[in-house]
DNA sequence: ACCTGAACACCGTTCAAGT
DNA sequence: ACCTGAACACCGTTCAAGT
């Protein structure tokens, strides 16, 4: 198996060689075979057959190297959708400007648009919160709404409640989708009602941050 | 009547089972091995070793049959894990009185504390919403929200938001508990705080259903 | 009708052995 | 250090054959 080179898509080259150290600068460079190209072949693979359809042995043809080459590359297969993951997340936009609860639903449109072109990797997300969620794009959230003027605890809460809310709906959406009771506007109009509905939720706890609203359950107090 | 509704299915979807009752009589019985037996031991496997520690192998052995013999009886796991989310959603229980929110609230802390004693099993619900809820349960929630005046569109919106957080929250819960974070106690705080919020969200609706938010997107206007 | 034993067609993962 | 070939230990699912 000296060929490799995945059949369709071109980019033939006989690159393996290069050893060459070029110098003492980034050893990424022309490695045989680097984490970014085994998760760029990863994200092909997961587009078109989902998370359950992608196989190591698949992906290991796809890249041309035996299976047991790519395990050395990546620990788990749960490892290698973390990187996944963390890639699909890095590509998500945050408008610069505007109101926080647009910035905000926008930066979830944008999730939800880029989550739902990769089926599985939704339920992978909400199952590994902590794990795939990038530093960068977890603070850029957090920021706008510190500047919004949240206290911190509802900061947590916020983001809890959207980050589950978008994976939730990205989940379950084939399901809606294949029952036949939703169409895709209707479910891009439902997913959006609902961002609203939580935006909402947030709002009033800016607008009036110490005001108790009059049914709000005053603290838990399953027992006291 | 998008969302809910259950698909028309009367029985089109053709149950390989219930093949007329035996007149009067409970058709279990001395039954060799019935859904309600698998169900139960399926859930106390479940309960153990999570949804992927369930084999149908071991589920077999458990039930003292061989592997053959319960596919018999159910066609795949995933058919299986339907039987068992929906014997599970039959346990939640709803207040019969008070506020409208602190009915729902305690609703889904119900569906979070059951569903969280059976680990893997919100994930397959958030992944196959249509089929695993039960239809007296989608009732009574839906119920609820329209006796608290709330218009059709919201009540749709609230029951997904609910429901998409609520699994996501199953979901993600172990891993945000595992990464040292977040202990039980904060998980738990945080899971009603997210609650409170979404209910908060709602509560704008029944009390000015037809004010515009302030900042409120008027439509979905992507494209087109 | 129900059940069994055995197989099929996969998986993820590991590892001695090569270069 | 990287890669290969082959195996291991499972899975879900199917099915001819029994009773």
């Amino acid at each position: 198996m000296t060929v490799g080179a995945a059949p369709g898509r071109g980019q033939s080259s006989g690159r393996r060689r290069s050893r060459i150290p070029t110098s003492r600068s980034h050893q990424i460079d022309n490695a045989a075979l680097s984490d970014r190209e085994i998760v760029r072949v990863a994200r092909e693979i997961i587009a078109k057959v989902g998370v359950d359809g992608l196989t190591m042995r698949q992906l290991s043809t796809e890249l041309g190297v035996s299976l047991g080459s790519t395990y050395h590359h990546v620990p788990t297969k749960r490892d290698l959708l973390v990187l996944v993951a963390r890639d699909l997340f890095d590509e998500v936009t945050i408008p610069s400007k505007g109101k926080w609860d647009e910035r905000l639903k926008s930066a979830m449109v944008s999730v939800s648009d880029l989550v739902e072109r990769y089926p599985g990797i939704a339920t992978f997300m909400s199952a590994n919160p902590v794990e795939i969620m990038p530093i960068k794009l977890y603070r850029a959230l957090v920021q706008i709404l510190t500047d919004a003027g949240f206290p911190v605890d509802s900061v947590n809460a916020v983001m809890a409640t959207m980050f589950f809310y978008v994976t939730g709906t990205s989940t379950g959406g084939p399901s809606l989708a294949s029952s036949g009771m939703l169409d895709d506007v209707e479910m891009k109009r439902l997913f959006e009602d609902g961002l609203d509905l939580l935006l909402a939720g947030a709002r009033v706890r800016v607008e009036q941050p110490r005001r108790r609203t009059r049914s709000g359950a005053p603290r838990s107090r399953q027992r006291g």
